[in-house]
DNA sequence: AATTACATCAACCGCCAAGAT
DNA sequence: AATCTTGGCGGTTGATGTAAT
């Protein structure tokens, strides 16, 4: 038997909001609050509506200071560190950006900034699973059923950004360089490009496993030895542009230091991809200032990781919410100050479970 | 102009955890 | 300790708008 249901369905409205039922539940609560109890709201301020729909509207639309659309990229940073970071914790994410709701980042996220970031792949190829998870395929599908679709798209991504095809394809994440910079990157990645065709076309590689759909992996594999000269390279043409910052250092432990001894925010698990080419010096290429190393006596590593910064090529507004992250509350939805952080020892789990295949 | 496909987003659903009884 | 109630959350749906054919 299911549980009873929070409110009489058969005389409650469904439903998009009218501008009157919006006024009189916005009077309503400025003038009186919500009186602790939101399922007997309804019936106070006189709506034939479900408590649970009165919460919802107030707080993702009628509450004071609510932003809609225009999402910066600033803002689209955050959203993407948190969410490699931590997952779907929409309420968490909101919780780093004022004025937004879960809901609007969640939609945005699904919407928008997913597409944006790992490209408009064809999710369905006619696959057994009938296009259900457009994951399940991308990642090589059996053995990953036990992980949540959030951390197969967060490893998803992760391999997207680190992969110098993906890049390639998506001049969003490219840095921005000196021109001399510029020539000698894009020198190189075309002519990675042109040594995958020149492959395609010698050893009539399946269209399975063409790089140019998004598969590097299996050009990894079967093609090690063109990887490293060119990532070195890659690597190379950046040289110059490292960063002394530290903020996150990472454990031998895979424990997360901060600089300032305060509680850590963010982990990027020291475990080796799945990828079988070198993968630390791609990373480090992609994320130059995102991943940064310094050479204290622990030999440590910092960890900050950000998919944006190259983009924005500013490092202070990736910090500030990591050094602020455990002031705020949980939640943009209640004015708690649950202390976020201290659920975040089990956020990684997933996710390191995923890197681990 | 009509139809279809795709994108967006407000709202709903159902589960879970915490607090109250 | 067990049960109930409520708030909160993430996943999903469906209505609407827009672009493509």
């Amino acid at each position: 038997m299911g549980r009873a249901p929070c409110c009489d369905k058969a005389n409650v409205k469904k439903g998009p909001w009218s501008p009157e039922e919006d006024a009189t539940l916005k009077a309503y609560i400025e003038k009186s609050g919500t009186g602790g109890n939101w399922i007997a709201l309804p019936q106070k301020v006189g709506l034939k509506r479900c408590g649970k729909s009165c919460r919802l509207r107030w707080l993702n639309y009628l509450r004071p200071n609510i932003k809609h659309g225009g999402f910066s990229e600033e803002e689209d940073n955050i959203i993407c560190s948190l969410y490699i970071s931590i997952g779907s914790r929409w309420s968490i994410i909101a919780a780093q950006l004022p004025g937004r709701t879960d809901n609007d980042i969640k939609n945005y996220w699904n919407t928008r900034l997913k597409k944006k970031l790992l490209g408009r792949r064809k999710q369905s190829n006619g696959s057994a699973n009938g296009g259900q998870d457009p994951n399940h395929d991308s990642i090589n599908g059996g053995n990953h059923q036990n992980l949540s679709n959030s951390a197969l798209e967060r490893l998803q991504l992760h391999m997207h950004l680190q992969n110098p095809f993906s890049f390639y394809n998506n001049p969003a994440l490219w840095p921005k360089l000196n021109p001399f910079q510029e020539k000698t990157l894009i020198q190189s990645l075309q002519s990675f490009n042109n040594i995958e065709s020149s492959l395609m076309q010698q050893h009539l590689l399946p269209a399975s496993q063409s790089t140019t759909t998004a598969d590097p992996l299996a050009f990894q594999q079967n093609y090690p030895q063109f990887s490293n000269p060119n990532v070195h390279e890659l690597d190379n043409s950046l040289n110059g542009m490292s960063s002394s910052d530290s903020s996150i250092r990472v454990s031998d432990e895979n424990k997360v230091i901060m600089d300032d001894h305060s509680t850590p925010h963010l982990l990027k698990p020291n475990i080796q991809p799945a990828l079988s080419f070198q993968a630390d010096e791609l990373e480090n290429f992609l994320n130059n200032k995102t991943i940064e190393y310094t050479a204290d006596e622990d030999d440590h590593q910092i960890a900050q990781f950000d998919c944006f910064n190259a983009v924005n090529g500013s490092k202070d507004n990736l910090f500030w919410w990591a050094n602020e992250f455990d002031s705020k509350s949980a939640s943009s939805n209640s004015w708690d100050s649950t202390p976020v952080l201290d659920q975040s020892q089990g956020m990684f789990q997933d996710f390191e479970l995923a890197y681990n295949l």
